[in-house]
DNA sequence: GTACTAAATAGGAATCGCTACAAAATGGGA
DNA sequence: TCCCATTTTGTAGCGATTCCTATTTAGTAC
């Protein structure tokens, strides 16, 4: 737990119980949580946790890029502690979203575009392998 | 207004008014608009438009892969016409979403890779050229 | 340890994008 | 023209996120 508090002071944010939860469920969960799957499994141990904390903390992560914020679901954001550029695949069946461990090569050309280019995000969309074949195998019977 | 006529029979889609002037919206307003812009802009010629027609619209042409659905924005989703492969670029200031002409060399990859991939997504988010250069002058003075 | 102050948290209400639903309108085929 | 399936409309509802404010907490000075 002393880690995720030097990373805090490292960042001038003030520690607190739950900033250092926050980022410990951020760091061993690396399912891409949502903010209510993060405030359900912290409030089971601490009833008073506040979504509203949750909110706020990510949002305060985010601003000092100790998170990286997901925008591939439609219908909700998705948060993760790793900030090393690495891009993301989400299944339409199962809603599973796995890292894809490449590099963009566009990403040294944007920096010397005429964008001031501050975040990169590769989403690829459609069905993984799990469920594809799940999909083989009912059309087989 | 024909030519819309042609591509929805193309796809076994009925033809209606309404139809015909979501596609006309967005193949000329190549600035992505939000369902909710689209709406309006339907609505002024057209009082009795409906949100419900709309989602239900870009839903359907999003089915028969006539639209791309962009989920660059943390609030809400964008829509496009165009349905070539190229990237986009938020400005976090403006807001304005511009068009990236660039190729994705992990496509070819992840099309043969244990995923099956059905959309590529690349985002780049930053500041713009115009809003960096306003950022300039208001330092300087 | 106590008192004080600024910041953080909690909890509920409010907002916003989107979806569900049922009634009314449309439109193509008999 | 009539009929029936489909589409459209408008409203209600839902879920993710934000707003608001009272309460609690952390940090500082005494």
């Amino acid at each position: 737990m002393e880690k995720y508090a030097k990373l805090l002071k490292k960042h001038g944010i003030k520690v607190t119980p739950q900033r250092l939860e926050i980022l410990k469920y951020l760091n061993e969960n690396h399912n891409h949580p949502t903010a209510f799957q993060i405030f359900s499994n912290l409030k089971e141990r601490n009833p008073s946790f506040s979504k509203t904390t949750v909110y706020n903390t990510l949002e305060m992560l985010k601003a000092h890029k100790l998170i990286q914020v997901l925008t591939i679901s439609e219908s909700e954001l998705r948060y993760e502690f790793d900030n090393k550029l690495h891009h993301h695949f989400l299944c339409k069946k199962c809603g599973k979203i796995s890292d894809i461990d490449v590099q963009c090569p566009f990403f040294e050309k944007m920096l010397d575009s005429e964008y001031k280019v501050e975040e990169v995000h590769g989403y690829f969309k459609g069905i993984c392998t799990r469920c594809s074949k799940e999909e083989e195998l009912k059309s087989e019977t």
